[in-house]
DNA sequence: CTATGGCACGGATT
DNA sequence: AATCCGTGCCATAG
């Protein structure tokens, strides 16, 4: 079964087109969302023999249709199992403002509800919350957010523009601020965290705490000084690590990317890096069993297709073009077929490993199984590298509205970390980690001292002798 | 002396 | 071939 995984790289004896082919398909296939539409619009620009057609609703779901092929959601919800999850190619497309002529900008009151960018995706929510007059005054603040999401223009600016209070402005950017991603229009990542803490903290409790560390401590919040920080607050060092990983799991500095785990980028590395989702994976609640859903972004609006006009023409090019026409068309074509490649790649492989990581999608951290890339591959006969690539830099959001990186889903330690914590968590007096090393193997899980010690760093969980006083504290209250 | 963090090695993974 | 991960050994701090 191995040998067959290399039937793809014999493939290419005769054609010479078939190493580009090849090159393309890999490279395409590495890509996030983000990079790919770059990519895209790149060859949109500079291609004459691309073409980008627009989707095509489906008649009884009203999702949009890729090219014209039945609606991927009605036909597999229709035939298939409630075993096997639904996987499609979604062109759920809603922050990717792709258009042919990117470069101008759209003025503000032209903004067509359709055009489903951040502006407008927010503007739609409010929309009924606001008269028409404050409408446009949203619209207009909602154009100026940078691509982060957030408001650098003072409110005095925009109150004089439209000669009204800035109180005026205040409200309704605060209507602003608390629609779907969460923040969005706060002035700086500092403002956007408390709007999003706030609103976390009206459906559970939330350590009062980290609003003091957000408002009075940010400064040493984003440049790591976590030992003034505990000062400042008044507290231990454990706790203030307990606040940093809140804030690092559930909010986002910068409402227009969405999260997307610690990345150890450069300078600042406690700032994450955050962008939307590659793929979502949704829950359909059937009474006994849920039904896994996993749409896979497709990050433009429209379909690609060789235009055809390009195509009529390319049989009576002026013989000085005809060599540059028919490498456009090449190209164009080589895109499409090797795009097509990569949505297959992706759905074969999101197919299986939503069905093995079932557990962990819909409960949590704690069922996450140790799967390999390797194992995956041969599995679906396909090269390592492969599943490596479509894994590498892509995000997932789970049914909890949790994104995380997809390579999570191979992570071989992670169900023993949470035990872990677990573990930790509920410790009556702090156990050193050789212990915590023994009860994990009285768990079934045989790890070494050294590691448990790791896998405490990994999670910012401080050793024993300093977990010691902030136990003693809780306890007394 | 005990508990941890640092460095580095070897095997597994990518 | 390059990278990641679990571990062992040793130095250091308490």
């Amino acid at each position: 079964m191995t040998q067959q995984t290399h039937i793809t790289y014999q493939k290419h004896t005769h054609k010479p087109m078939t190493t580009a082919h090849l090159a393309q398909t890999m490279s395409l296939l590495e890509m996030n969302n983000e990079e790919l539409v770059e990519k895209i619009e790149g060859e949109l620009a500079n291609n004459p023999a691309l073409d980008l057609v627009e989707d095509q609703q489906c008649p009884t779901c009203n999702r949009k249709l890729y090219r014209n092929s039945p609606c991927p959601f009605c036909s597999f919800s229709s035939s298939m199992g409630f075993d096997s999850p639904i996987v499609f190619i979604s062109p759920r497309n809603e922050f990717y403002s792709t258009s042919y002529s990117h470069e101008e900008k759209i003025p503000y009151e032209e903004l067509s509800p359709e055009v489903e960018d951040l502006p407008s995706y927010v503007l739609n929510q409010i929309r009924s919350d606001l008269d028409p007059k404050e409408c446009s005054i949203a619209t207009h603040i909602l154009t100026r957010l940078d691509s982060d999401g957030l408001l650098r223009t003072p409110l005095l600016e925009i109150a004089q523009y439209h000669h009204i209070p800035v109180a005026s402005v205040k409200r309704i950017l605060s209507i602003i601020q608390r629609s779907d991603p969460l923040g969005v229009g706060a002035k700086d990542p500092q403002e956007a965290l408390l709007v999003q803490l706030e609103t976390i903290s009206k459906t559970q409790s939330v350590d009062p705490l980290i609003f003091q560390a957000i408002s009075k401590g940010f400064f040493e919040l984003s440049h790591q000084q976590y030992k003034s920080l505990a000062k400042r607050l008044n507290t231990s060092i454990n706790h203030v690590e307990k606040i940093k990983k809140f804030i690092g799991d559930n909010l986002n500095p910068y409402p227009a990317r969405t999260h997307w785990g610690t990345i150890r980028h450069h300078t600042d590395s406690h700032l994450h890096r955050y962008h939307k989702p590659d793929v979502y994976i949704t829950c359909l609640k059937n009474e006994d069993e849920p039904q896994l859903i996993v749409e896979i972004v497709w990050p433009i609006k429209g379909t690609l297709r060789i235009n055809p006009a390009f195509h009529k023409a390319l049989s009576q090019a002026p013989p000085e073009k005809i060599e540059q026409w028919n490498s456009d068309y090449q190209k164009a074509h080589l895109l499409i077929k090797c795009l097509g490649q990569r949505n297959h790649t992706l759905v074969k492989m999101m197919q299986k490993l939503v069905i093995k990581q079932r557990e962990f999608i819909l409960k949590g951290n704690a069922y996450s199984k140790p799967i390999t890339r390797a194992k995956l591959a041969e599995e679906l006969n396909v090269h390592e590298s492969t599943i490596s690539r479509s894994v590498s830099g892509k995000s997932v959001q789970l049914p909890s509205g949790q994104i995380i990186p997809i390579s999570l889903f191979f992570d071989r330690s992670l169900h023993i970390r949470t035990e872990m914590k677990e573990i930790i968590a509920n410790e009556t007096k702090p156990l050193s980690d050789t212990k915590i090393s023994e009860l994990l193997s009285n768990r079934g899980y045989n790890i070494a001292r050294r590691t448990v010690a790791k896998y405490r760093s990994m999670e910012g969980i401080l050793p024993a002798h300093l977990r010691n006083r902030q136990k003693v504290n809780e306890i007394k209250k």
